[in-house]
DNA sequence: ATTCTTGCAAAGCCTTTGCAACTGC
DNA sequence: GCAGTTGCAAAGGCTTTGCAAGAAT
């Protein structure tokens, strides 16, 4: 899943989201299903939607509700561990904490998410602001379209219906 | 609303949508509601949703369910006149036909949408999909911020917190 | 006359919430 | 023990759909 280099980070993403809840102004608890989100996710995922996560819990065995995983990933994102994805219609996840600033190719035949970096999307997203005199607080880009599998697929299949 | 240069077309969105509906493997009717549907999303709108759209074009004494709403704009899609844009987890659609391509920013505290047009993002999205070897459909570009005036509002405003 | 379209009401899907039982601190 | 958390069931938004009445060709 994950192609780009990680980010070195000093804790683990299990320590990050129990400092994040102890110094909340009414501090919140560090529960059993919260750890084992925070590890699941953290082990396993990188990109994913709620029904997904839950799904997949449940089948390795762990005990959540679909409510506390909703609940929970929210304060994730507010800890500044995981990031929404805008994808659709949905709400979609993947880690931020110890993985680079990135963007998405999106296969609309395969739905595979391909992460890239490109040099140049620094000084573009720098420029616009500049000229709006907008000041930016994220973005989100994503390029739809076939992936090299699927389009190999396509023409092949292509090529044999003309025989 | 609309600061880019509109595109020149031949044939007036109505006329583009009568051929559409008329040119499918089933005919499709032109009805009154679809007549009045695509004049008044061209006259009026730019960036709307579903529930915006049936709210006001009730307002304006137009007799139309939602249910039409919903099932008209996807053909409208499909004609190529209207554009969905990915804006958090709802819908929203914009002018295609007559408007060029370009991307938004979206300001988080007056959710204005400002729209622009950057010279390097043919590049970009050329060179990052030729490295990935995707085969490009299409694509959705986001910045979220502050606007100038309500970065405006806020800096002016902690200006005053400090008298 | 035939076939497509409309609107209503109802269902669907994803997400959130009220509340009583429970649990971490 | 107190305050925060969980899970259930139910409700909430937004969107879609089945169906009978109505309209376009």
């Amino acid at each position: 899943m994950s192609v780009l280099p990680t980010v070195a980070v000093s804790q683990s993403p299990e320590e990050k989201f129990r400092e994040y809840l102890a110094s909340r102004p009414k501090p919140q608890r560090f529960t059993g299903q919260r750890r084992d989100m925070v590890r699941y996710i953290f082990t396993k995922h990188n990109h994913f939607d709620a029904d997904q996560l839950f799904d997949e819990m449940r089948a390795d065995g762990y005990q959540v509700s679909r409510p506390t995983i909703y609940r929970t990933l929210k304060q994730l994102v507010a800890a500044g561990l995981l990031r929404p994805l805008e994808l659709g219609t949905r709400k979609y996840y993947e880690h931020d904490y110890g993985y680079p600033q990135h963007d998405h190719l999106v296969c609309v035949q395969c739905h595979k998410m391909i992460e890239f970096q490109h040099p140049d999307m620094e000084n573009l997203l720098r420029n616009v602001c500049l000229d709006h005199q907008f000041q930016m607080q994220g973005h989100s880009f994503l390029i739809r379209g076939l992936c090299a599998e699927c389009n190999r697929a396509k023409t092949t299949k292509r090529r044999l219906d003309l025989v």
